[in-house]
DNA sequence: CGACTGCCGACTGTCGACAGCTTTAAAAAC
DNA sequence: GTTTTTAAAGCTGTCGACAGTCGGCAGTCG
């Protein structure tokens, strides 16, 4: 295992240490500084972390749940790889909850939830013309949760940012999808529109192309064809 | 290198000490031995069970992230007391799932998933007769996640198995529903040969009216109507 | 030259202990 | 008798340590 990827100290500064250790390794495992397939030794992240090693196994745990570790009993936590099946898996399951809930979204639609989403559309425009891809997929997740959330199931967007953690993954495993600021936009639009319109039909089938879009880029986009992630580690 | 010919894993008990208290507090909690809202105390935990806290503690987070405990910072867990809302929350997330999940077996239904279905509706039909409730419980699920397993998305069925624990919960919160056994038999027949004749349509109404079944068994046969869990540990 | 065996280092699973925070309970004041 | 203050008891968050286990390596035997 590589030593410490970035001024890992700065990161820990007191409160809840096992969330800031989750909240680290999460964002250490999305910019790939730690490689799927590879093994996190307990011992060196709480000696590079500062803290103990309660802490690093709490956390790692945690990940395991979001499916961005798997640990494999006396040998510890490993990075979760994702082959081109699980990644197809993930979309389609997306496409199931998002379908669902934009169903329900049709026969609640406010105008507060109206106003809502476009504002996040707005803000998802303004990012696509910047250059932070993070932040830019971050709002973009964040018009998606919105919509859940006025679909008016908790669960149901539990259920959703239980995926979007491999979301992120999925993305951040293919290199830089770099797709035009318009193109975001007006698949987002197409979506208030649909909305809008109140036809379930209409919803349906804007939210199946919006989503067979994000997930003919990431398919496509990855390097190799069958294994996203190396697997096992080779020590 | 084979060592004894018949299983041999079976003799070797290498379950840690997490899973095994994890399945101690599922049971305790299922089994109302802890009730919902009611504060769990890790150091009584660890002295009655005669482990550590370390232990205790992996195995809360655990039952956390399924659901069944939640926690307060600097306040330790508590049991989950689902409300009514919430309940409907998991049925509606249940029925996004299984609709999604038959739309798919329609289109891959296999000699082989129809001979195991088939087979588990007859050992269902069996546990039914009998008196154990837990047990036919478990057989109702376990046809319900060889539907998701043969719909041939790994991750739709994980999402599936992270509901039944809450699941399980709402059933255990309501009395017994003690419902006749033919129509458990029925209702799954129903599933059955809507799958059989290929038609989405006829498998959408089976599986909305199969769940809706179930669902209002639920909702109508708890005792508060507003509140199924007491809130707050008054101690 | 290849396969097996025993040893060694590293690591995980688990434990007991300490510090700080919450809550309870008693004591004091009104 | 009621309210405020204060002390104590219990708990969680975190830590360092120990023992059992796993994987690798060298030495030995065929």
């Amino acid at each position: 295992m590589a030593l410490s990827p970035v001024a890992p100290k700065a990161f820990i500064h007191h409160q809840n240490l096992v969330e800031q250790v989750a909240g680290y390794l999460t964002q250490a495992i999305i910019q790939q500084h730690f490689l799927p397939g590879e093994r996190l030794s307990e011992v060196q992240l709480s000696r590079d972390l500062g803290v103990s090693r309660a802490p690093v196994r709490e956390a790692a745990r945690l990940l395991e749940s979001r499916g961005l570790l798997i640990s494999k009993p006396r040998r510890g936590f490993f990075v979760r790889a994702l082959n081109a099946v699980e990644l197809e898996d993930v979309f389609d399951l997306r496409l199931c909850l998002e379908r669902h809930a934009i169903q329900r979204l049709t026969e609640r639609y406010s105008v507060e939830a109206q106003r809502a989403l476009e504002q996040q559309v707005e803000i998802l425009c303004e990012a696509a013309l910047g250059n932070d891809e993070t932040r830019r997929i971050e709002e973009d997740l964040q018009f998606h949760r919105l919509m859940l959330h006025y679909a008016g199931n908790e669960r149901l967007l539990k259920a959703f940012d239980g995926l979007t953690h491999e979301l992120r993954l999925c993305i951040a495993l293919i290199t830089k999808t770099h797709d035009a600021p318009d193109t975001i936009a007006t698949s987002h639009f197409k979506l208030l529109e649909a909305l809008a319109s109140g036809s379930p039909a209409a919803c349906r089938e804007a939210i199946d192309y919006h989503i067979g879009v994000a997930r003919k880029f990431v398919v496509r986009g990855g390097g190799e064809p069958k294994e996203l992630g190396s697997q096992e580690s080779k020590r």
